[in-house]
Order: C-alpha cells, then sequence, then structure tokens
DNA sequence: CTTGACCTTCCAGCGACTGGAAGTGCCATC
DNA sequence: GATGGCACTTCCAGTCGCTGGAAGGTCAAG
C-alpha cells in the first residue's frame, strides 16, 4: 500500500505519516521505486496513534503506549500510569482554561459594546489604577 | 529603569521583555551604554500584556488590545469584539478537553491496572477489532 | 508522448517563548 | 588598578507537532 491509501485508511494527513516515520514511530518498508509499501501492521499502528493523538496523548506518550501495545507481557498497571497522567494534565488545562473564562466572561458581560471608548475589559487589563499619592494638594479636599 | 527592574515589577522574564520589543510590543529607549530605559509608560504596557497574555489573548490580540488601549477615541464595541472571539475560542477548547476527558477517564476506570497484560485502553487505540469476513469456515456455524 | 496524479526529499515556518553561549558594563571590594 | 560577580547585550538553536511549498522522480491513462 502507498502513503495515500493509507493516509485514507487511518484519516493521518501523508506529512503526518512521513513525520511519524521521521522520528521513528513507524517503519514501512520501501519499493524499488523508493515509495513506502505500507502492510496491515503499518496500517493498525497508524490507526493506534491517530486514535491516541485524538485524545490527546503527547508524541512521546504515544511511542511509549506503542511500545506497549507491542509488548504483549505488558502490565496493564503500565498503561493505565500513563494515561492517568495525562488525565490529570487534561484536568489542569481544563482548570486552567476555566478559570480564564470566568474571568474574561466576567469582562465581556460588563462591557457596554457601544462606540463609547470607556471599557471594563481595558481596565482591567490596565491593571490597578494607582492612587496618586504624590502631589496630595492636587485632590479634591474634604 | 532597566529589565530587571522591569521584570520584577511585571512579572515577566527578561527574555520575554525582550521578545516583545522584537515583535514591536513594546520601544524602549536605550542608554548609552547600550542597556534599555524603561519609563512608566513601558512598565504600564508589559504589565497590560501579562494581564492579556494569563487571561489567554494570543500575541496578536495583545497588540490589537493595546492600539486600542492607547487609542483614547476608540469604541469599546472594538475592544468586546476581540474579548468575545476569544471566549469563543476558549469554550472550544475547554468542550475539547472535556470530550478527550470523558473518553480517557472511562478508559481508566475500566483498566485494572494490574500486572496482567489484558488492557481496554490499549483495546481502545488499537481500534474496533475487525471480525474475520475471510475463511468462514473458521467461526462457529449456526 | 503528454498529462496529471502521486510519490520523493529537503527546508522553512507556525506561536510564544526559553536556554545557552559569548561578549560588555557596572559596582564593590581588596 | 585588579578582581569578582552580577546584570546587561546579541545571536542562534530548540521546543511541539505538524504544515506548506519547492523541486524533482514515477506511474497509469489516453
Amino acid at each position: 500500500m502507498n502513503i495515500g491509501d493509507v493516509s485514507e485508511r487511518s484519516g493521518l494527513p501523508a506529512k503526518t505519516i512521513r513525520y511519524y516515520e521521521d522520528i521513528g514511530l513507524i517503519r514501512p518498508q520501501r519499493g524499488d521505486n523508493g515509495y513506502r509499501r505500507f502492510d496491515g501492521a503499518d496500517v493498525h499502528k497508524l490507526v493506534f496513534l491517530a486514535r491516541a493523538r485524538s485524545l490527546g496523548f503527547t508524541i512521546e506518550d504515544c511511542r511509549a503506549l506503542l511500545a506497549l501495545y507491542e509488548d504483549r507481557r505488558r502490565a496493564s498497571a503500565d498503561v493505565k500510569h500513563v494515561a492517568q497522567e495525562h488525565l490529570t494534565s487534561i484536568d489542569r488545562k481544563i482548570v486552567e482554561l476555566q478559570t480564564m473564562r470566568a474571568a474574561l466572561s466576567d469582562l465581556v458581560t460588563r462591557c457596554h459594546g457601544d462606540d463609547r471608548p470607556d471599557c471594563p475589559i481595558l481596565e482591567d487589563l490596565a491593571g490597578p489604577v494607582e492612587e496618586p499619592t504624590e502631589r496630595p494638594a492636587d485632590g479634591p479636599q474634604r
């Protein structure tokens, strides 16, 4: 099978498949014309990679998972460990985004969004308005 | 003020501040010794940038926001628009991560995580087990 | 024989920094 | 004045996971 077919079957762009070979995730054979020749096992691995990437695993995670996948004597604990760590990092990212979202959403609702210049979003970004500690005679007295 | 002081006040690494100058977000003066000299306005902008980046705005968003911040005749609608778009993209990312999280979390709970090799995580990654359409004489008949 | 689709390699770029090397300046102490 | 130690400078390379594009070779159809 040529790279085009494999690309279609795995859903991965040909460029990505070449890249995966580059970094040693797969090792397809080569034909006399120099074309890559993929067999069933290669396609299988690429499908595996596509799925793992879609779950957000890093390339290095994928490499580890692929090694475990190929090792019939693996311990499922090893697999679970990798997945668990990844789950934790996803959770961290979700929290981070939700924190951003909360702050931003508050600012957006407080902004009129008309043609006047005053805007709570810019005010927030500019930081706390420092009160003039110098020149106290200038402000309104009471 | 030298870059070290500004770094401390803005919370941005000196490297990042130099980078921001590189890409034209700030234009500090230079002293006779070649050192960057930052004034109050520069520090203000850097604080602004730090806050905007912490809300997840891209550098290009920051550039636009900074321009609006400096334009006293801006319309708050323009600011709101940028923020709104960013909010939408944050929401997209959250959904994406939550989708991953759900799938992954399911796999993790279903994996025993012991020293045996069978593992629902790997099974999922490997994709659906294709049933043997060839050699129909091999399967159980009914 | 030509066309056009497919394949190859190689290099550059994305975003937003970050690390490190090599060199200069500043300030304090001896 | 020499020395030490830090802060500052520039420049280049690397991160991650691709993606685009150039320049060229291969193959099957018409």
